[in-house]
DNA sequence: CTCTTATATGCTCAAACTGAGCATATAACG
DNA sequence: CGTTATATGCTCAGTTTGAGCATATAAGAG
């Protein structure tokens, strides 16, 4: 077993939260002008466990502290190291999904001490293929779909796409072009987003691609010039990034965690414009209310809020007690 | 950021298959009599990724090489050290499923050069209640239930249960045991199988919460002699077999993987069996192939099986284009 | 004051899905 | 030729879903 590199741990949250309609990611500066998740390395002297160590590196590094966490996946791959050589430690990246009620207001809120300011961004910038919510976005047909088929097409020529990578991952490029990007309307899984991701990264569309790997995406001469495809983060936190949108987005469906997101008492269309923000698609409304109301994961507080037009909507809180309940449902919309 | 521990990152593999009836985990020997999952420290010099270094762990020690794997989940709490003083690097472990056809036949398989020989054993050995196929366990009514009532009694009078120890975790003592352990009958979520597993661990139930902190668990006297619930693995191995069980129970449901564990043509009633010695209950045969024929899960390869008695059952064979196809469904019993 | 525009809520309805069973078909066995 | 096992087909009522139609309650514009 003779020597081995030392290793480091990095801890990254991705904490989100929603501002009206607009689900958010808490960023602070990295490196040049990147945004990076607040993290920090993992140090089992000072930190009881992983989880406790995040929460004071976001503490430190944003003034935040964090209710609802949850791991999501540990990275550890030498393809996404910053690779100077492959030197220092290497690093693996354990990612955390935190929720937490919307700070509302301003662009930024707590200071930190850290790389600096953190600040709250709409984490559609990141991923703007992903909102559906005003119909298919169109950066779809201007800009993803024709790389991918150019990219598609490269395997075709050079030899077979028939290969698969590897037993877990048994689809060509084109399968998964087809069913993680879907043609057309419906065929779109609003969970796959880490699938998608990874796959504008394999096929170099990604401004992290070209960082990670130069060498490797010579290849799309087309759109050389073009803007990448969303805003690039550091790291590989954009891959985590992805991950706690895809995990969330289907937590939503299973566990009543999108009470965490919201403030005591709300609306239920302000649930629904929550839900629909974090899945990046619309729902039908009287559906909706119906499903949260059969399930009993609302109950009425009595008062009602007087909005802008219209009638004004009965205000509701998270009704605890199905914690208690058995399966502790979600909304499987 | 000063002097940190060293770290040590484990590589731990819950490698699942099913014979006949009976879904079998492959383990090897471990310190004393103990069991362990095959396992190996990560060096990142040697492999490219985590996955690869565990399936390079697991060819060493088993012989067996991995088809379908998938990352679990990554401990690192110090309270589960083995503790000789906080002594040796930090061992975190990742945790990894994965999924093999039945190795059947006899009861031990590849021989593997590392801590000895690996062999198959049936997963309910270490968790016995999780076992519904022949009705609630006997040692459910009989050792667990009066353990846990008298763990929830002892919080009541020391202090106060209400106390939820973390924002994630909101649920007093008497909560989840309800919640998790259900009285009764129907109320038992098959899926919560780390849940159960860490609440009798934090219980002083488990014989790993005797061995991690001997301080901790004096106080169950009552049942002091009798045996420990459940057949004990090393380090701990337990719980990231019991975070295993429950993530395969709950992927079954909506990710074809049933057909990783079958061999390439079955009978409906084969299949059924494997889903149900997996999810340890019985499931109503005629609606069960009703779902796997109507979501196009299966196809009739034409030919029948002659079997013992009975009518000859016809034998299918997995669809493999319903990867392709959209969603990718799975069984949702 | 009345009409228009917005929301909030109530209700309906058909199609699809689920949970439980009843009934029939096809073999091996004694 | 019954008996004993499975394998398969079908039914049926209760629920759940997906889409809409219709009504209630406010703020504002003529």
């Amino acid at each position: 077993m003779g020597s081995r590199a030392s290793i480091e741990i990095g801890l990254n949250a991705a904490i989100v939260a929603v501002r009206a309609t607009t689900p958010l990611i808490l960023v602070v500066n990295g490196p040049g002008t990147l945004d990076m998740l607040p993290s920090g390395p993992f140090d089992p002297v000072g930190h009881r466990t992983m989880e406790m160590g995040l929460r004071d590196w976001v503490a430190e590094q944003t003034g935040l502290s964090l209710g609802y966490v949850e791991q999501l996946y540990t990275f550890g791959d030498r393809g996404r190291q910053p690779q100077p050589g492959d030197r220092g430690p290497f690093a693996v990246s354990v990612g955390y999904l935190a929720l937490t009620q919307t700070a509302d207001g301003t662009e930024r809120e707590a200071g930190g001490n850290g790389a600096g300011q953190a600040r709250w961004r709409d984490w559609y910038t990141y991923f703007p293929w992903e909102d559906w919510r005003a119909g298919r976005p169109a950066i779809l047909d201007a800009r993803v779909a024709p790389a991918l088929d150019a990219w598609v097409a490269r395997a075709l020529e050079t030899g077979g796409d028939a290969a698969p990578l590897s037993p877990a991952q048994p689809l060509s490029r084109a399968d998964r072009v087809r069913v993680w990007f879907g043609r057309e309307g419906r065929d779109w899984d609003e969970e796959r987003v880490l699938e998608r991701y990874e796959l504008l990264y394999e096929a170099g569309l990604v401004a992290e691609a070209a960082r990670d790997r130069p060498e490797a995406v010579a290849v799309p001469a087309a759109q050389d010039s073009a803007p990448p495809l969303g805003r690039t983060m550091a790291q590989d936190h954009r891959r985590i990034l992805a991950t706690a949108i895809g995990r969330l987005r289907a937590k939503l469906k299973y566990r009543p965690v999108i009470f965490e997101l919201l403030p005591e008492t709300f609306t239920l269309l302000e649930l629904q414009r929550t839900v629909e923000s974090l899945l990046g698609l619309h729902l039908h409304k009287q559906n909706f209310r119906r499903l949260v109301e059969n399930r009993g994961l609302v109950q009425p507080t009595g008062s009602v809020l007087a909005r802008t037009g219209g009638r004004p909507a009965k205000l509701y809180r998270f009704r605890r007690a199905v914690l208690h309940e058995r399966p502790a449902p979600g909304l499987k919309v």
